[in-house]
DNA sequence: ATCGGAGTTTGTCATATACAAACCTATATG
DNA sequence: CATATAGGTTTGTATATGACAAACTCCGAT
């Protein structure tokens, strides 16, 4: 047997690798938008012959298309996903809730959940104040961290310390903003005071001129479910209205997404 | 070499085996909602400690989360199937119209592109008389039969004969209500007529007491980039306002949108 | 006409995969 | 309380499968 088992897993766990390099393939033409085969070539370091082979089963598949020399994500993909959503029940029981926030501030409103230490968008809404941003784009297409955010952090703040340590060793810090946290220390420090006030705010640590108001969404035995977060630009949200007014507001509909998620939510969440 | 080459395909494309598989398994998830391992096992056919193993790893690629004793899609496919819409040009050029249709019109509204011979909404909009019905979340959940629906029936239209007998006689007939189009004769009568009149009507054929009203949006060279359709109970949709309002309506959209494509477009549609 | 880059196909060997069977671990059953 | 049984996990192993390299085709540029 080959002793380079440099697989981060002691031990056990087997894995299929060729969905490990679809994986990372399907990551790389979501990443490039619309990469050529050559462009997936440089990117993902497996021999032309191998990519081709993957792709050409990816596309019979559905999960991606090609038009013309560019190869993207297939519309399968839309479905699935579209499937996820109305599966979670953080998603059917805080839809409406989303809405009448952002209806309420006029402003953007996210329902998010974790995923694998990230913090993946479900759901969003925008009041008409609320201002267009290629920034929601990103929140919606890919994974953010979820120091970056208020309701990241908001649900970090109800983690183990451990898992949390265990999840930013993993990551690293990532600085977006001259306000971004970098240190665990800082970071411990805002969890404890997100876990003494309930919530956690965002005051441009992840895009500057941008601040939030997030919570956490927690289940009957506690464990997070997901986090509710209201955006906008700091111009807007500042003195008493983004100290008490709004952490208000935002704490008020996570918990009736929390009754909603116990009344009809039969199973467990997420 | 073994002689039992079973592949649908004469000769040379090679696949991954193990992406079929993992796709299998996949859409077995989506379709069993939320299985357990052993429904799983049940379903696929496939040895028992193979599927786990197909399970563990498409659990760590985020495809699928396991909570408790069940297994379902992954909220990363919410990330990829929102990614997916934001590139589509199509869904880009208009979702503004869409939802302007459903404004005026009060009820379903649905932007739909073609996929592997099937229909995928890619964005949807109700009006406020719009009626709440699980129909419409099976839409978004799953493609459809174009040969259903209104949208389906206008892009069937532009397609060469050859390629719709070829999509039909893989998927063969089903039959939804008594009014589903159920041999192709019939159906290519109805695709002339289409045709000639520019837009396809829907007339109980998918849901029973259900009328819609589709169109197809082309690209410059006549391709199909999708349709566009409203649908509404049978007692609304009637008479002149049927035959003629809610067409003219259609197409318009329909028309704005292909002028969306063509300035905005700098790529090929989908 | 010739070249070169981009993409596709094929032969081949190492190895990843799928099976079976053994092995755990809870929950029901006598 | 012991035992059975189903649900789930791990392991050894033969063989099908994937990955590479190199040959090949196609198309646009020079």
């Amino acid at each position: 047997m080959n002793d380079m088992h440099a697989d981060d897993s002691a031990g056990s766990p087997r894995r299929i690798k060729s969905i490990q390099t679809a994986s990372a393939i399907l990551e790389a033409i979501q990443y490039l938008e619309t990469p050529t085969f050559t462009d997936l070539c440089n990117e993902v370091d497996i021999s032309k012959g191998t990519v081709h082979t993957y792709l050409e089963t990816l596309e019979n598949e559905g999960f991606i298309t090609k038009s013309g020399k560019e190869y993207r994500l297939g519309v399968r993909l839309v479905t699935m996903g579209e499937s996820v959503r109305n599966q979670t029940d953080i998603y059917r029981a805080g839809q409406d809730e989303v809405e009448k926030l952002a209806e309420k501030t006029g402003e953007w409103v996210h329902l998010t959940v974790e995923c694998q230490g990230q913090e993946v968008t479900l759901y969003e809404s925008s009041g008409d104040r609320a201002i267009a941003m290629d920034y929601h784009l990103r929140m919606r297409e890919s994974p953010q961290y979820l120091y970056h955010t208020a309701a990241g952090k908001a649900m970090l703040a109800c983690f183990d310390r451990d898992r949390v340590r265990e999840i930013v060793d993993q990551q690293g810090f990532v600085q977006r903003t001259e306000k971004t946290i970098t240190d665990l220390e800082t970071l411990f420090d805002e969890l404890d005071r997100i876990q003494a006030q309930g919530y956690a705010v965002n005051d441009e640590e992840e895009v500057r001129g941008m601040r939030s108001v997030g919570t956490a969404i927690t289940g009957t035995d506690a464990t997070v479910c997901g986090a509710i977060s209201v955006t906008a630009p700091t111009s807007r949200l500042s003195g008493d209205y983004f100290e008490s007014e709004i952490p208000e507001l935002v704490m008020e509909a996570a918990n009736i997404i929390e009754v909603n998620l116990e009344t009809a939510g039969v199973q467990k969440p997420r």
